[in-house]
RNA sequence: GCCCUCGUAGCUCAGUCGGAUAGAGCAACGGACUUCUAAUCCGCAGGUCGCAGGUUCGAUUCCUGCCGAGGGCGCCA
């Protein structure tokens, strides 16, 4: 049970290999002029020294008989095989799909603990679209590889801890606590950060009192603590606010701020002196790490502990790599980060597999992407600070757009249904045009488009959704009887789509090799086209005769279910009506 | 100055472990609604795949150089 395109290159590997004399990849991939074409041969027959489709007769040859799945195959062009599945090939595995739990999609043949690192916002500012991304792309990856049976530890590293908390704590209590609770209560994160920034930079009084406030915060002063918490229970509560409009399975247990690794960053200190890494540079305990040049082209250090004795976020995130491997088990760590840490990244990684602490086989990827841009070609937010665009605003305003496209379009929905809908509508189409492009590029936020119902959007897909439960329920029909029916490939367009939904275990498996979730958007965007084409060709509830009726309510299913599923993947609802 | 990422149709984007004629959507144009929801479908048109070399049977894909955009380059995180 696989993607048919993985089974039969399994299926001409051994014919190849004989030709080879060795392991030989059938390089099959899907055609224009055929269902797929094995490109082996070419590559192997330079190798041989032979005529390229001579090489590939003797593949077939030595295939023998293949007819179980392929209903052609044919030598073309210089040296392609051409394969064609026989339908009735394509009706089993489709059937087979149906009644698999994960509708087809394979299994981990390496399950194993990753830790996905991601959202990560500021206690006492305001989350951005920045957060945005990291939020829903790392929350699809998280789904999908739960999905496929690996045992994933989200973990929210938000900005808890620093120097910043002097003068936030001291701004809170010339605030006084209620008051300054209830601005941070009603979101209002940014204006609490700038009053304070403003006063550190205007009062040189000010400036004292929030420094040493850092340094009684960092002593552990009870009654500053007692302050410091204040603040990242009253921003979390605003993270959890924005967590559940956003739908991402992000909850306080997740928490692993940089505060909860202050007592690893002085044993991080001491393993890396023992292990003789650690070098004195200006003051400062460094680690120097090969192939990392600052401007005057010298080498490049990572600061471990600077020169007043504090510690760093490259500490921190040290002590995140041990945490995660010794404590927690990882094998796999995720950083869902935007693009500007790559070098900070690529440099704790180096040093943390130079200690010794992510052993060979151990993974530390960053998944890396790039900002979200307005109409204007420039970034949404500047981290300078222009003006901000708040998350939840822009949240609430997705599902208002959506609500008045709803109400255009099916006027005759309850009130009730219509806000629900708005609602997976419109946050859908936010985190659809978020996935749907390739995210180490930046991103053009654009209203209309990510809303409109046509073209790769969240919408779109929905509505494929939301039309067949529009047939299931206009019947009657119990949607679980009908899977146990093999359909009957007819029609082009229903053969198209049996294919289609074969692939799903393609999509999602690209998705996770990639660290992708573009790779499943554009597979269900192919999906919902080809469903719909399927829809204005193939009468369902009219077909000829009900063979033909309970074949097409088959696929209908099928479809439904792999693009409800794969919406979830995602972190997207899909309405049964819209 | 060095390093990283990106550059594909008018616009927004796929595709690229080297393969036959580079694909969608939008916008434009031409068709299809007594509908299983036309929120759709069908068709037509649109390209020196940034530029120039190289590797080879074959390059948008790999390599080198250049141009353009963005980002990073020691004590903020």
């Amino acid at each position: 049970m696989a993607d048919p395109f993985i089974s039969v290159a399994e299926r001409l590997a051994p014919a190849f290999a004989a030709v080879a004399g060795g392991a030989c990849d059938p390089v099959v991939r899907p055609s224009d002029r055929a269902d797929g074409q094995a490109n082996g041969a070419l590559a192997l027959a330079k190798k041989l020294g032979l005529q390229p489709r001579e090489v590939a007769q003797q593949v077939l040859d030595a295939a023998g008989d293949v007819s179980d799945m392929l209903a052609s195959t044919e030598i073309a062009g210089p040296g392609f095989i051409n394969l064609v599945f026989s339908n009735t090939f394509i009706a089993e595995q489709l059937s087979e799909a149906t009644h698999n739990p994960r509708l087809g999609v394979r299994a981990s043949s390496d399950p194993h603990t990753v830790v996905v690192d991601y959202s990560a916002p500021n206690v006492a500012k305001e989350m951005h679209v920045g957060h945005l991304r990291s939020s829903v792309i790392g929350d699809a990856l998280v789904r999908a590889l739960m999905f496929v049976g690996h045992t994933v530890v989200r973990e929210n590293h938000i900005g808890d801890w620093g120097t910043p908390f002097g003068m936030l704590i001291e701004h809170l209590i010339d605030m006084g606590e209620d008051n300054a609770a209830n601005e941070l209560g009603v979101g209002d994160l940014d204006g609490f950060y700038k009053a304070a920034r403003r006063k550190f930079e205007e009062s040189d009084e000010f400036k004292g009192r929030a420094r040493a406030r850092v340094v009684m915060l960092q002593g552990g002063d009870e009654d500053t603590l007692r302050l410091w918490r204040t603040l990242v229970s009253e921003s979390t509560r605003y993270f959890n606010q924005v967590y559940r409009q956003l739908d991402v399975l992000l909850t306080d247990d997740d928490l692993m701020g940089e505060s909860a690794y202050n007592p690893m960053l002085a044993p991080v200190v001491e393993r890396l002196r023992e292990a003789k890494l650690l070098e004195e540079s200006d003051g400062a305990d460094v680690v120097f790490v090969e192939g990392f040049t600052n401007r005057d082209n010298e080498p490049l250090p990572l600061i471990i502990r600077k020169g007043d004795g504090g510690y760093n976020y490259a500490t921190s995130d040290l002590a995140c790599v041990i945490d995660r491997v010794e404590r927690i088990g990882a094998r796999s760590l995720l950083y869902v980060v935007g693009a500007p840490q790559a070098q900070h990244l690529q440099m704790v990684e180096a040093v943390a597999r130079k200690a010794g602490w992510l052993p060979e086989g151990y993974i530390m990827n960053h998944v890396s992407f790039g900002s979200v841009l307005g109409a204007d070609r420039k970034m949404l937010k500047s981290r300078s600070g222009g003006e901000t665009v708040k998350l939840n605003a822009l949240l609430d305003e997705a599902v208002e757009r959506a609500e008045i496209s709803v109400a255009e379009k099916n006027p005759d929905m309850s009130a009730a249904d219509r806000t629900a809908v708005a609602t997976m509508v419109g946050i859908g189409a936010v985190k659809y045009s978020d996935l749907s492009s390739d995210r180490v590029k930046d991103y053009i936020f654009d209203w209309d488009r990510m809303l409109s119902f046509e073209g790769n959007t969240a919408p779109y897909l929905q509505y494929a959704h939301a039309r067949i439960c529009s047939i299931f329920r206009r019947a009657g029909i119990d949607r679980a009887a009908i899977r146990d029916v093999v359909p009957t490939l007819v029609e082009v367009q229903e053969r198209d789509l049996a294919l289609r939904i074969l692939r799903f275990d393609s999509a999602v498996w690209e998705m996770i090799d990639t660290l992708g979730p573009h790779k499943l958007c554009t597979y269900l965007f192919d999906l919902a086209t080809d469903f719909t084409s399927f829809y204005e060709h193939c009468p369902v509830l009219k077909a000829d005769n009900d063979a033909m009726r309970d074949s097409r309510l088959a696929l209908c299913d099928a479809t439904a279910r792999i693009m409800s599923e794969g919406l979830l993947l995602l972190g997207i609802r899909a309405p049964e009506q819209m």
